[in-house]
DNA sequence: TCTGGGGTCCTAGGACCC
DNA sequence: TCTGGGGTCCTAGGACCC
């Protein structure tokens, strides 16, 4: 039996999020913008039409008089990811194998069902009626096809939001993939996309057509795949289950410069405090970790310093005070007074799972009992209710600026939705 | 003048994704 | 003044070994 899977994608997700309790912007161009609230990461539709593109700085996009009407909102990530939670709960109902790949798409296995498309539609409408979230959804034989008729369900409003497939249709084929820009295929990137060029490849259809054995030479075994893959012969498995994440990490840019020690501290001890909750919740230890620095790579006239170290532990942990205390260690082996730091950062590699993990038999266990009541109370009173001295909240000078954030409508009581809001 | 050949392991960096 | 954060995988090239 042919394979059959659907790519369920949020449309424009985190303004959709935002829009979901400011249903007076619907219709109005508006954007999200990143950490510090640096650059565009999410368009609705009327601020795409005016020609906004991803990931264009925000600076630049305010101060133009084409764009004065567009209202912008900082990153209201904890909100984001609670939609997401819930939209993910939703389609977990319309099939047993589901694997959720990033935070606004999903591949749902439909194989075998023979109400695909009326399943469809229901999931459509009661993602929109329940979570307050349009979705796009493309169906196909592959992953690599669900992904390129989701792009066409996103494109032609003929579709209503829901795009079909068919291998076998050798019209359909040929019309609709030769109007589709390579780049646009799941694994091209700039570089993939400019090198297919040289060799006269600029659509999906010419792609697919291409020579595998000698695409496979020339650029490798994953392309091989992805050819593969838009001729309907899966070769990327749905992933059921979500493998354990093989490093964490942690990083910001700060709000505004900093250069003393003290404060970048501060700044480790609140990463080192995140990455040990994370560690504690997928059960891994960690045994090693990096610590990093970095000065701002735009200002060309500042002196630059971007250090990085590895440091291997001693024994493997996921204790946020074990952590930490490397990450200190680290950063005083890297810091340099004299530079502005624009960015730091806390990541943990060479993860294990907890239970793998044997402790030395005459190991101090009072870690692991005091991570459990630091967990235990701050799940129960909110993150941050018990943290490490260095990671004073308090002291945050290097916290990004967040200028125009929605309130956290679903994930904190004193900002909760009211009526009338 | 002339400086083996092949295997493994590790790492940094690139490319890609959202 | 102002340019995100968090991942994975692959590859080239160096070090090392026999």
């Amino acid at each position: 039996m042919e394979q059959c899977i659907a790519l369920v994608d949020c449309n424009n997700f985190f303004v959709s999020c935002e829009r979901v309790f400011r249903p007076d912007l619907d219709g109005r161009p508006m954007v999200v913008l990143s950490s510090n609230d640096g650059c565009v990461i999410s368009r609705s539709d009327e601020a795409k039409r005016l020609g906004i593109r991803m990931g264009e700085p925000w600076f630049k996009v305010k101060g133009l008089h084409k764009y004065r009407d567009v209202m912008a909102f900082s990153g209201n990530f904890p909100l984001y990811s609670d939609l997401s939670n819930r939209v993910k709960c939703m389609l977990a109902d319309f099939s047993p194998v589901h694997e959720e790949y990033s935070v606004d798409e999903s591949f749902l296995d439909l194989t075998g069902f023979d109400d695909i498309r009326e399943r469809s539609c229901a999931i459509r409408e009661i993602v929109r009626k329940q979570a307050g979230i349009p979705v796009c959804i493309g169906i196909g034989p592959t992953k690599t096809l669900a992904k390129l008729a989701n792009f066409v369900a996103k494109k032609h409003p003929k579709s209503k939001g829901i795009f079909f497939y068919n291998v076998l249709d050798r019209q359909q084929k040929r019309v609709l993939l030769d109007k589709i820009p390579v780049d646009e295929v799941w694994g091209i990137g700039q570089r993939l996309s400019r090198s297919l060029r040289r060799l006269g490849i600029g659509t999906v259809c010419q792609l697919h057509d291409s020579d595998i054995k000698a695409m496979r030479a020339r650029f490798g075994v994953p392309m091989e795949r992805l050819v593969s893959e838009l001729r309907g012969i899966p070769c990327i498995e749905i992933a059921d289950i979500s493998p354990p994440r093989k490093q964490i990490m942690s990083s910001r840019s700060f709000g505004e410069r900093i250069t003393k020690q003290d404060d970048l501290e501060n700044a480790m001890a609140f990463h080192a405090t995140k990455i040990g909750r994370q560690l504690r919740k997928q059960e891994s230890v960690a045994g090693m970790v990096h610590v990093f620095l970095e000065t701002d790579p735009f200002r060309k006239d500042r002196p630059q310093y971007h250090p990085y170290i590895s440091l291997p532990l001693v024994e493997p942990t996921s204790s946020t005070v074990e952590i930490n205390r490397y990450a200190m260690i680290g950063l005083h082996r890297i810091y340099k007074s004299g530079y502005e730091y624009r960015k730091a950062g806390v990541c943990v590699s060479e993860l294990s799972p907890e239970s793998l993990f044997f402790p030395d038999m005459f190991a101090d266990s009072r870690q692991e009992r005091i991570m459990k009541v630091m967990d235990e109370i701050n799940g129960q009173f909110g993150n941050g209710a018990l943290r490490l001295s260095q990671d004073d909240w308090m002291h945050r000078y290097w916290e990004p600026r967040k200028e125009r954030m929605s309130p956290r409508y679903t994930t904190s009581w004193n900002e909760l939705a009211v009526c009338g809001d």
